[in-house]
DNA sequence: CATCGGTTTTGTCCACGACAAAATGCCGAA
DNA sequence: TTCGGCATTTTGTCGTGGACAAAACCGATG
């Protein structure tokens, strides 16, 4: 009969920071404006939140990624919020999760780490560095993501998953890194961000191909963007953007590069927060999906051939 | 004759927190006491920090992972700042500093990423792998974490040696991993912890001897290790703190975790952050460096064989 | 359809006070 | 000496509420 929640456990306003990648800022403002959350008080006023706001938080949060409004779910239940993710994984999923490999997924979700290793290396084998990335990696990627969005996994199921794939993507690249190889792309992120399993797979792509990749890893100032490709003879820098990088910011940045850019040097851009901007990016190439990589390799290669 | 600097570079209080990695709240309150961040302000009263300032900053930062205070650091000049920083590099540097490769010390300074990646792989090759991240990685880590705390690198360069020694190790240890060997070892880092190099160097020592390690790589919530550990048939929790993370939070979370995980599971902590700390942390294997995870590996067989 | 202006929403910034948590220094006991 | 408490200082984080720029939205116009 033990009806009352152990109220021990309640979040600071820094821990729920970490945990939603919501502002200390935007928790206040919201509580002021939308009455959510509504966290309880300490002895000395601070805000204490129960498990359940933060957990509604974290789907508030992934909502906001797909482009809903605060003000307009912030008043709703956590069930009606739990639909919303569903419609989004149903049209996210109809036209991916079909194609991605099930008993993988299952692996991630149930943990089981041995099995989620040899599966995975026995269709790298199967399929060779190219396709596994685009039919196997990039269809689980997506499914974990939306899996992760609707709360059907954990934490440490999402990592474990993404250190298993970096763990065979870089030994995969590392296996056939050839040497000098034209063109000569620097890979990276901006500093917010963190994701890294993009940049792999554009690596896994374009090194096979003959192209000279050289990956500083994410969160990249782009000062030193600029100084790295200029001061190492590269040919392109690609960046990649997750679907949780603020669209606009992306665009203003990207500008910013390729302002500061030698013009010799392209400019290369995927993920989803800029697909379809292209319009907006003159100097930019936009690259769609990981097949599209290998368009712009072909680009390229061709463009510098009429140079010459 | 162009004396004036250029005005329009200048950073307002966001850039600067995510530059320097201290927090907006910190720096106001610091501008109140010391008077030192002395940002402009803009037409609408905003902070606007000039480059000095936020190179100054990061100086500060770095002195105070270090174990100075702020207000005795924050009146100081850059050049008294950079000179306390060498105190330290030198202290550092007298003792490991020595051991470590040269030339691939100026491949990471000169961003010779080719030849950086060829210097190691013949490292690992002619040294294998246990001595050649104990004689090789680990200095070399030592030496470009210095490097870069006195300012002589850029955020390019390390993260390019980051990269480059991730893509080895994970090579490495990727080809010998072995299945079902004891202990299980779980390896992570907590939340606040973003370096990934300790724990994929213990991988390194531990799977050589047999272990099956698992690594979700850096940023597990707590709650998040526990199940992953309990769930998943393992013997040990491994974490890693580096010299950044703060050594009371560490000795608390520590704690915090051994509590709530089963006594048949141990909790191994390596890191500058938590040497010398073994007394304070009772039922937590403090191991002191690569060698001593060894030592801590054999204890535990030992251990587990008088049990049987 | 794309673009422009006006309106609403939303996130970030400001000031300054308060106070908990951490570091330091001091003192007495093992 | 070294260690463990205890008082004091330092330091970082949290609180409030007001302000406003930037972004999103919306409708009208080329």
């Amino acid at each position: 009969m033990n009806a009352a929640p152990p109220e021990e456990i309640a979040f600071n306003i820094a821990a729920v920071e970490r945990d939603t990648g919501l502002p200390k800022d935007t928790l206040r403002v919201w509580e002021r404006r939308y009455g959510f959350p509504a966290p309880a008080r300490d002895a000395h006023g601070e805000r204490q939140y129960p498990p359940e706001q933060v957990e509604k938080l974290r789907l508030i949060r992934r909502l906001l990624d797909h482009g809903h409004r605060p003000a307009k779910i912030c008043g709703a239940s956590s069930e009606e919020l739990m639909q919303l993710l569903a419609q989004h994984g149903r049209a996210a999923g109809a036209g991916e999760e079909g194609g991605c490999d099930t008993r993988l997924l299952e692996c991630v979700c149930l943990h089981r780490s041995a099995e989620l290793a040899a599966g995975l290396r026995q269709a790298l084998l199967k399929q060779g560095l190219q396709r596994f990335v685009a039919e196997t990696v990039a269809p689980l990627a997506t499914a974990v993501g939306e899996a992760w969005l609707r709360g059907e996994l954990e934490v440490s199921e999402e990592h474990l998953f993404s250190e298993q794939v970096q763990n065979l993507l870089r030994s995969a690249i590392g296996a056939q890194a050839g040497t000098g190889g034209r063109p000569r792309i620097l890979l990276t992120t901006l500093p917010d961000e963190v994701h890294v399993l993009g940049l792999l797979m554009a690596e896994a792509m374009l090194v096979p191909e003959g192209a000279s990749c050289v990956s500083l890893g994410t969160r990249t100032p782009l000062a030193d963007i600029r100084n790295a490709a200029a001061g190492g003879d590269f040919d392109i820098v690609g960046l990649s953007f997750s679907i949780a990088y603020p669209s606009r910011q992306a665009i203003d940045d990207l500008l910013e590069l390729r302002a500061s850019l030698p013009p010799r040097i392209a400019l290369w851009a995927g993920g989803a927060a800029v697909r379809d901007r292209q319009r907006r990016l003159p100097g930019v190439r936009v690259v769609g999906d990981l097949d599209d990589t290998l368009a712009a390799l072909r680009e390229w290669r061709s463009a510098r051939e009429n140079a010459d």
